[in-house]
Parts: structure tokens; sequence; C-alpha cells
DNA sequence: TTTAATCTTCATCAAATCTTCATTTTTCCA
DNA sequence: TGGAAAAATGAAGATTTGATGAAGATTAAA
């Protein structure tokens, strides 16, 4: 269901996160300190867990750290019960305190209500345009009628829509759809989006705007 | 800063939230019941705090109810303390579970953290008198009308309602904005300077004022 | 392996944008 | 009030950026 990166140096804690968070689908990478983490590659997940008092690691600078590189929620998992440092955590950048020893359920219910909201924040709503996508099937629809976009097109598209409003550099769209080490050139971009654009418009239907200068976005 | 809705049939309890949000800078508007809640309105505010147990009102239906109208986060300030309560709570779609009595710095900082993720969510915004300079996308709004600025104007605009009220010669806007092996001729921005505010004009809007033999500043 | 589809690159064209400059207008001050 | 300095204006040329069409490279399918 979800990538998970749970951050404490008690691996009993960890285990048993992974036991719980695992029943429900999601699935959970353990690291018992910062230098477990590998911080390129944070946006591998799609929420963090995080315990304060780590020897060697501060919970708090890391938080910040997180918070600096990624937009995913982050939630601390703690010991540590005064306000003053659920006041401390949040102000960080945090998005949920939780105090051990935590219920169980609340610990689920706390997560996917994260998780959900996460969605629900980045859900694309399929009347823009018109434009339907079945994310797992991968095509996109219009009226019942297949658009016959090729796979690089169909996730440039996704892409775009999912964040639809916001620009995106063509450097962006590459890192974003094909990975941070694609070593493409920006011309493959805009070929994409001419084709895209010759597909759509068979539908009356024109979405992507070029932004001179910035890139393209999806109109909302 | 934020508009925030708090319902709870108890007016000390509002006062109080009121009283203590008040003083962060939010807008609180209090409803002592469903009754109280204009439900066409709900996307007036960017944050609601529901209790559970009202009479005539059920807090549960209440938050399923406003989740399908609006994407707002919905936080529960309750005295039902049971995991149970609080896993029923956000599994219908809220955000969070502050138990009464609640600490203050606590309510405080959640609160915080809900609306700083909302603003992360949505695209970085900064507003000037007016005009909304979207950040990432490099576009300026006014009225949910966007002004065709081209790149270099939108960064000159940014530049200096950024610093609104200072004063800059051209010198220093071209060093600031275009860097400072620029090797333009002032005129460059004078000219830059006239085309803005000719767009500007048509929103009926002239922030930019000169300052004779000195340069030019964003209005406060 | 052959074939077709897709992806990527590149040269060229067109358009948007940036820069410059000559000219006019405004402002300041003697 | 007149003249000098600064800023505004309008238009032309230079530059940058995106669109286009076609060809070669890569991948997947038959």
């Amino acid at each position: 269901m979800a990538r998970i990166l749970a951050v404490d140096d008690d691996t009993a804690i960890l285990e048993m996160v992974e036991a719980i968070l695992g029943k429900d689908g999601h699935f959970v990478t353990k690291a018992c300190g910062m230098h477990e983490i590998d911080m390129e590659k944070l946006n591998a997940y799609d929420l963090i867990l995080l315990d304060i008092m780590m020897p060697e690691t501060d919970g708090f600078a890391l938080c910040s750290k997180i918070r600096r590189l990624v937009d995913c929620p982050v939630l601390f998992l703690t010991a540590k019960t005064e306000e003053s440092s659920l006041v401390k955590g949040l102000a960080l950048g945090a998005d949920d305190y939780i105090c051990k020893p935590f219920g169980v359920m609340e610990l689920r219910a706390r997560i996917s209500a994260h998780l959900r909201r996460e969605r629900r924040e980045h859900s694309v709503k399929m009347a823009v345009g018109g434009v339907c996508f079945h994310l797992s099937s991968k095509q996109a629809v219009i009226d019942d009628k297949e658009i016959p976009l090729t796979r690089a097109e169909y996730e440039i598209c996704e892409f775009l829509a999912r964040n639809r409003g916001q620009v995106f550099s063509k450097e962006q769209i590459l890192e974003n759809v094909f990975g941070f080490d694609s070593e493409s050139n920006d011309s493959t971009i805009t070929t994409h989006i001419k084709n895209i654009r010759m597909k759509l418009s068979g539908f009356n239907c024109m979405p992507i705007k070029t932004v001179w200068g910035i890139g393209y976005k999806w109109e909302e």
C-alpha cells in the first residue's frame, strides 16, 4: 500500500512497527539511525516515522533535515511525552507526534489518516477536461474512448495531471517520470509533449500549456 | 493567518479556542452545533475543529459529511479518550484527534503543523498588496487572473515586491535579478519596468514607483 | 531473426522575449 | 522660467526558446 521509513535505535520497536504496518500491506524500511538512511533516496517513501532520542542521532535535527528534502508526512514516535517536545517536533515540520507506548490501533489509524490525506491532496479529479487516468493499466480515456498514448507519453500526462496547475521544467519532468539517473536530452520531453498534444487534440482536448522560459503545466 | 471553524456545544471551550488561536493571528468562527454551520460555505475555512459529543449533533457524522464537501484538514477536539473513538474518527476522514483537556501549546502546535502542511502541498505563494506570486511556477496573479508577465518581468516584480518599500537602482536590480556578471545596459531595466507597468495597469494596479535620481520601489 | 513500435536526437523554422537606442517627456533646481 | 539630468516611450534588431519534421537508435513483439 505505502512505502514507510521507520527510524529508531531500538530494533524491537522497528520489528514491531514492521509487523503492525506490514499487516496493513505497507512496506516498511527499517533504519537504526541516521547513518542507515540514504538521504538521496528519501522521495522513495510515502511516510516517515522518527524516534527522537537515538544515540549519535538527534531526531529533531534529522526531522528538519528531512523536511528540507522531501514533502511526505513525517511522524514522531517517541517516549518523550512532554508537551514542549511535541511543540518543538511539530514546529520543525513534523506532521504528527505519537507517544510511546502507543496503541496499535492508534498508530495504524494515524498512519492511514496521513496517507489518505496525502492521496486526497494529490488525487486526480477525473473531471479535468474529461480525461480519466486508469492508474493500474496506465491508460488514458476520454468519453470512454481510449487515447492511444505510448508508455512514456502516458507517464508524462499522468505526472502533469496529478500535479495540475504546477509548472515543471523539462529537467523536472525527466527526473520525476524517468528517474534521477535519466541522462536523456531535454528535447525528448519537447518531442513527447508535441506527440501528446497531437493525440489529445484529436479529442478536442488541449490541457498542456507551455509557460515560456519555465516549462509545461496541465491546465487547472 | 488562517480561517478556522470551531464546532462545539460548550461555548466556554469555543471562547477559549478563539482566545488561543486568535493570539496566533487566526480568525476563528464559532459554531455551537451543526445548525449553525452553513454547509455551502465550508470552503471558506482553512481548517475545521470538531467536538464529537454534542446534543442533536453527532461529530462523527458531521465529520464524514464535511469530508465529502471539502478537502481542508479536520481535527477532532474531544473528551472521548478511548482509542476506538480515535480510530473511528480518523477512519472517517479526520486528520487529527486531540483529547480534552488539551495543552494550549499542543493545540497551537498541531494546528500550525496542519496549516503548514496544507500550504506545503499547495504551491508556495507570496501575496503582496493584492498581487499573488506563485514562486515555483513564476507566475503572478491578481484576483485569480494571471498577469502575462515574461520571465524577466516576473523576476523583477518578485524581487521588488519581496523587498517592498526599499528603493533599488537599476544596477542593483540588474545584479539581484540577473546576477553580478550581468553586462546588460541600465535601459534594459527601464524598458522592463515600462512593460510591467503597462501590463499591471490593466489590472488597476500601479505598485512600482520611481524615486527620482535613485531608482524604483514597490510601494508598501 | 525480422518487424514494428517506441524512444531519442538533431537541424531547422517560427515565435516570444530581451536588449539597445534615438527621441520625447518629465522632473528638478538655479 | 529655462536648461540639464533623469526617466518614459516606441520601435528595431539580436537572442533565446519552443515547435516541427525527419532520421537513427533502442526496445519489444511476432
